[in-house]
DNA sequence: AAGGCTGTCAACCGCACGTCT
DNA sequence: AAGACGTGCGGTTGACAGCCT
């Protein structure tokens, strides 16, 4: 049997706070990325290394492009989901200052519905033969 | 104006994998 | 060789904002 990851007593859960994401971006300021799991008792931090470490990936670190995907963006990834398959950290590695959890969340609430509404199957990318109104014919 | 619905996004959870002992 | 441990990844959830009726 394996233990937690982190004592999920005493731990912080939820948003971050501000005070929470200063000491995050002042500890790896200066001493950088490296053991996630010593981490927030270092920068003293009631939270567990995993959620210092999504923090830090998906929103605080400095070379993250946040806002809308661009044409070109949403293109690139569209390809290299038909490639890859939901290989987010891949897909998100093609993208300078993107990260997984942002290429999966556009993947899921943008690119996912836009390939169904014109007809085209989000997980092999191609057009559906069948029209959807012969799913909802009983016999 | 208010209550319900829907979409978006940050964050958590559990598993897989690589490394170390 | 095998088990323990730390980290990374993908799926899923929950909060919240905006839209609709």
């Amino acid at each position: 049997m394996r233990k937690p990851c982190c004592d999920k007593e005493g731990t912080n859960k939820g948003a971050w706070s501000k005070q929470e994401d200063q000491k995050l971006i002042d500890y790896i300021r200066i001493h950088g990325e490296g053991c996630w799991r010593s981490l927030p008792k270092a920068a003293g931090l009631d939270r567990c290394g995993k959620s210092c470490r999504l923090r830090w990936i998906n929103y605080l670190r400095p070379d993250i492009k946040r806002g809308n995907f661009g044409q070109d963006e949403e293109d690139l990834i569209i390809k290299l989901h038909a490639l890859l398959g939901n290989r987010w950290s891949l897909i998100a590695g093609r993208l300078p200052g993107r990260t997984d959890n942002e290429v999966k969340n556009y993947w899921n609430s943008h690119i996912r519905r836009k390939l169904i509404s014109m007809g085209i199957d989000p997980n092999n990318h191609r057009l559906n033969q069948i029209p959807p109104i012969a799913f909802s014919q009983p016999n």
